[in-house]
DNA sequence: CTAGCTTCCTGATAGC
DNA sequence: TGCTATCAGGAAGCTA
């Protein structure tokens, strides 16, 4: 489900229900979730910790201890957080429990199961995958373009949603910032012109900017969706619309596939 | 470096 | 209604 806008809305709207409090008890409901330790060890190393604060970089979520030890996780496809009272039964799929002295608990559910959490111990290095990241979207520029995507073969599609290049777009805003830039998701990225460099780097900003404020929903809001703030979304203009009118010049968008992902874009309006 | 494929899973939906 | 096939917003790992 979610892409950096809706990773960012986890951040912001969980933060205040968990910065300063203590973690009372830690239940692991499918071991595998944890990546790099037992859930056994999970649950000793996270008891009694009290959290420091909780930020994201790309798509990964970390969650800071006092200690010094991090959690860092990602929700990979179907991955969602909420808080919830202890009390409150679980629902299928709920893979991990932070219970806090406050008697409410972060909860991990995630159907497919794909989304992971890793533990850091105070002074070792993170070996999520965090560490490679490329820069956030907002700071891309230009140069950076030029010297990344611009000297690559590879489809531009396959390029924008390389975590290594640039860190949090997924399937939805590469599209979209495809058809913002006017650019065919199909070029190769050393194909491109200064122009469409610029166009691009333009888009990558605005489209993220502007998706992280259509995705910033109140807890209320958030825990009736179960921790989801992203539904289909009448500001996408590309993104499952295959067949439906280009809504700048009203032919009707292609559907592909580029890079083994689902893909539209307009024939007419991206070049 | 690159393209293509598989794998990890459950669930929603389309078609018959 | 029920069955089957297909697809899904992510990403790593493997092959050639």
């Amino acid at each position: 489900m979610p892409e950096l806008p809706e990773v960012e809305t986890v951040r912001t709207v969980l933060a205040p229900y968990l910065v300063g409090q203590t973690v009372q008890k830690v239940t692991v409901n499918l071991p595998k979730v944890i990546a790099n330790q037992t859930p056994a060890q999970f649950c000793q190393n996270m008891t009694g910790q009290t959290i420091k604060n909780f930020t994201r970089r790309g798509k990964f979520l970390t969650i800071h201890l006092h200690s010094g030890a991090r959690v860092v996780l990602h929700l990979r496809m179907t991955g969602t957080l909420t808080i919830e009272k202890a009390e409150t039964p679980y629902t299928k799929h709920t893979h991990v429990v932070l219970t806090l002295l406050n008697r409410q608990e972060l909860r991990f559910v995630d159907s497919r199961g794909f989304g992971r959490w890793w533990y850091f111990a105070p002074d070792t290095p993170d070996t999520s995958g965090a560490e490679r990241l490329g820069p956030e979207p907002q700071a891309i520029t230009l140069a950076y373009l030029q010297q990344t995507i611009g000297q690559r073969r590879t489809a531009l599609k396959t390029l924008l949603l390389d975590q290594h290049i640039i860190a949090g777009i997924g399937n939805i805003y590469a599209d979209e910032i495809c058809f913002r830039a006017g650019i065919r998701p199909t070029r190769q990225g050393n194909s491109l012109t200064s122009a469409e460099l610029q166009a691009l780097q333009t888009q990558i900003v605005a489209v993220i900017t502007e998706f992280i404020q259509f995705h910033h929903v109140p807890f209320s809001v958030y825990a009736q969706s179960k921790g989801t703030s992203y539904q289909n979304d009448a500001n996408l203009r590309v993104y499952g619309r295959a067949g439906k009118p280009c809504q700048k010049c009203g032919q009707p968008l292609i559907g592909t596939r580029i890079g083994q992902r689902s893909s539209v874009y307009c024939a007419h309006c991206q070049k």
